[in-house]
This record gives C-alpha cells, sequence and structure tokens, in this order.
DNA sequence: CTATAAAGTCGACCGGATTCGACTTTATAG
DNA sequence: CTATAAAGTCGAATCCGGTCGACTTTATAG
C-alpha cells in the first residue's frame, strides 16, 4: 500500500546530497568537491548518488535552485515596479550579477550550465525560465504603462534584455572590464541601445 | 649559444599536436579523442602533451583557431557589402552558426569557452576579438551609408549584435528551438528590436 | 505469512585527465 | 673537452567521475 515510505525516505536523501553540496560547493569550490565527498557528507555510498542525480552537474543546478531562491525573493523588495523600464532591468540585473559573480568560479559553471548545458535536463531550462518569467512581468507592466511597443513578443523581449545582460557578464569573465562599476555601465549603454533603437 | 634548436623543436612539436587535434577531434570528437590518442598521433609521450599545453580545453581552443581561419575567410566573400545592415549581420551569423554547430559538441564546448573562459587566455579573447573585428566592420560600414545612429560606439554596437547571435545559439542549445530555420527566424526578430528600437 | 518482483544501495572497477619524479638531452661556463 | 645546471621527456601513479552487477530492502499478491 504505502508506498509513501519509500517517496519519503528519497526526498531526505535527495535534500541530504543537495545539502551537502551546498556546504561544500560553497567552502572548497566545485571541481575540489568530489562525488565521494558529497556521499559520505550525505551518508550514503557514492554510486547511491547516481540514483538521485545524474551528472555531477546536476547537483551544481540543484544547489544553484537553493542558493537562488533566496537571492530571487530578496531582489522583488528591491525593484520599484513604477521606475523606468531601464532603472527597473538595470536594479534586476546588477544584483542578480552581484549574486552571481560572489563566487566567480560559481558563476562561471552557472551561466556555463544555463546557456550551453550539455543536456537539455528540466532544472537549466527552469532556472531560465524563472529569468524570463520576471523579466516577462516587468515587461507586461511596462506595456501597460505605454512604455514600449505592445506587438512586440515578450518572450523575445525578454531574451533579448537577459543576452544583454549576460553579455555584460561575459566581459567580466572574458576580462573586457574588471569592476562592478564598468560592468553597470556597460550594460547600462547596452539597454539602452536596444530600447532607443540602433536605426536612425 | 644557439637555444634557437631547442625553440624550433618546440615549435614543431606543438604543431604537430595541433594537427594532431584538428585530424582527431574532426574525425572522433572532443571526448572521444584522449590525451593519449593525441600524444601517439603526435608522436610524443602522454604526459608530454603537458609542456605545451596546461589543458585538454587548451588544445581545443588551438584547434578552433585553425578551423576558424578557414571559416572566416571563406565568409567574407559571401557577405554583399551594400545589403541591408539587417541582411548582412543576418548572413554573418547563420554562416557561422552553421559552422559552429555542424558538430553540436564541437560548438557547445566552443562557446563556453568564448564566452565564458576558466582562464583569460589569449586564445579565447582572440576568437572574440575576430568577429567584433568583422563586425566593427560592417558597423563602419552602415554608418557611412547612414543606416544607423553614427553616435553609438561599434564596441557596445557589436556587442550587442554578438550577444543576440549567441542568444540564438544558447536557445538551440537549450532546446527552446531546433531548426535552423528556428533560429534563423528567431535571430531575424531580435536583431530587427535593436535595429527599430523596443521603446515607443 | 510467504514468495517474488521491484526498487534501492554500494563496493569494485574502468577510463581518461592530470601530476610526479626519475631519467635524458642540451647549452654553456671554465 | 668536461661538469653541471637547466630544460625536456615520459612511464607510472593518482585522482575522480561514472558504470556494473551482486546484494538488501520493501511492497504486494495470493
Amino acid at each position: 500500500m504505502t508506498n509513501g515510505k519509500r517517496q519519503q525516505n528519497k526526498e531526505i536523501t535527495r535534500r541530504a546530497i543537495v545539502s551537502a553540496a551546498v556546504d561544500l560547493f560553497s567552502r572548497n569550490g566545485y571541481e575540489k568537491t568530489s562525488i565521494e565527498d558529497l556521499a559520505k557528507a550525505a551518508g550514503i555510498g557514492k554510486s547511491t548518488v547516481y540514483t538521485y542525480f545524474k551528472a555531477k552537474e546536476e547537483i551544481f543546478l540543484a544547489f544553484c535552485d537553493e542558493e537562488f531562491e533566496y537571492s530571487f525573493t530578496a531582489l522583488r523588495d528591491r525593484v520599484d515596479a513604477d521606475a523606468p523600464l531601464i532603472e527597473q532591468l538595470h536594479t534586476l540585473f546588477m544584483s542578480q550579477y552581484e549574486f552571481v559573480t560572489s563566487n566567480r568560479e560559481f558563476g562561471r559553471i552557472l551561466l556555463r550550465e544555463i546557456l550551453f548545458p550539455k543536456t537539455v535536463t528540466s532544472l537549466a531550462k527552469q532556472s531560465n525560465q524563472r529569468y524570463l518569467d520576471a523579466l516577462g512581468e516587468i515587461l507586461t507592466h511596462a506595456k501597460e504603462r505605454g512604455e514600449i511597443r505592445p506587438e512586440l513578443d515578450n518572450f523575445f523581449l525578454s531574451a533579448h534584455f537577459f543576452m544583454l545582460y549576460l553579455g555584460a557578464l561575459s566581459g567580466l569573465y572574458t576580462g573586457y572590464v574588471s569592476t562592478t562599476e564598468e560592468v553597470g555601465a556597460g550594460l547600462r549603454i547596452l539597454l539602452n541601445q536596444a530600447l532607443q533603437g540602433i536605426a536612425l
């Protein structure tokens, strides 16, 4: 009857792994944490980890999920829903920027996984979706205020802004810029281009 | 005296490794080619490879450099310098798109390294620069024709378009789109948004 | 209360990238 | 022409992600 016992234990073990990941990844970094370390910390055997996650990367994404939850909630409050669109976008992205790069290595791996995942996992897509949803909301509101062209599709608008944000981040990782100020300034220029249009 | 002998041999060996990489990566793919395979093909010992490259990824970037040379040259001819800007950009990017995704795995690794490199190597920056330069040329020409706002900075314009291109590519890798046609259509929408502007 | 199939666990193993350390070659000072 | 230090080479060892297959636990049908 009760197949709930199994389900429940599975959930507990899964949490134990993610919790170990949050701890060890944060403390020692992704590369320096082995699957065996995680297993030991979670009190299970190494290969059991693979019943819960297909690959190490997947654990990383679950780890991100936890961290994101916090970051996104904290963020909602910071964005003023009636500020000009560009300010809202700038605030949103710079907050995310600070969170994502709070650990450089962490940010790099996360961005790689989100943009160019090895396999299309629901988790990667989910992370993405969260951004696109948050943006979509802001955009809908901006349309209502008559700030942007209403005929444009929210998905492509969100994607557009999101890519500009990632461009600013990439500038950091490739060494084009190095300070938060530079990233912020660059991002603002790009957002302005998008809003005002590039063509004469 | 002659410390040239050593230098010269080093260069020869380096070339041998890259040449082996071009051959084996193309034929069997990146993951399926082991360092030992490369070493054997280059006629050296496995660990000697590490005197020339810090990691496998670095060999991959050297490999890309070779391949890009060809791809970029072939491309110049295809772009009509007097077509409307959006057509030029679309042609440029779709050609690159086809080249980059001719092997899905290859494209994925390349894009990761270009956007979010583990270490800022000159190679990654160089690849990037090549794109930005090619774009800069097109943009300068477009300014002369009066097609775009002349006060905008070429670097940020190039970066903007480049990111939209990468967004389209990312859509492929994350599963938002799956055919070349869809990528092309999505890219066109994004380019249009950038050119026409998003704001009312 | 079994029998048994399904689900879960884990130690042992595998392949491949990277490191180590002993050995060989080269450049050069005297 | 040595001696020797620096540079280069490579097989062996290590480390780690991931798979395999034998073993254990759980659910359930009769």
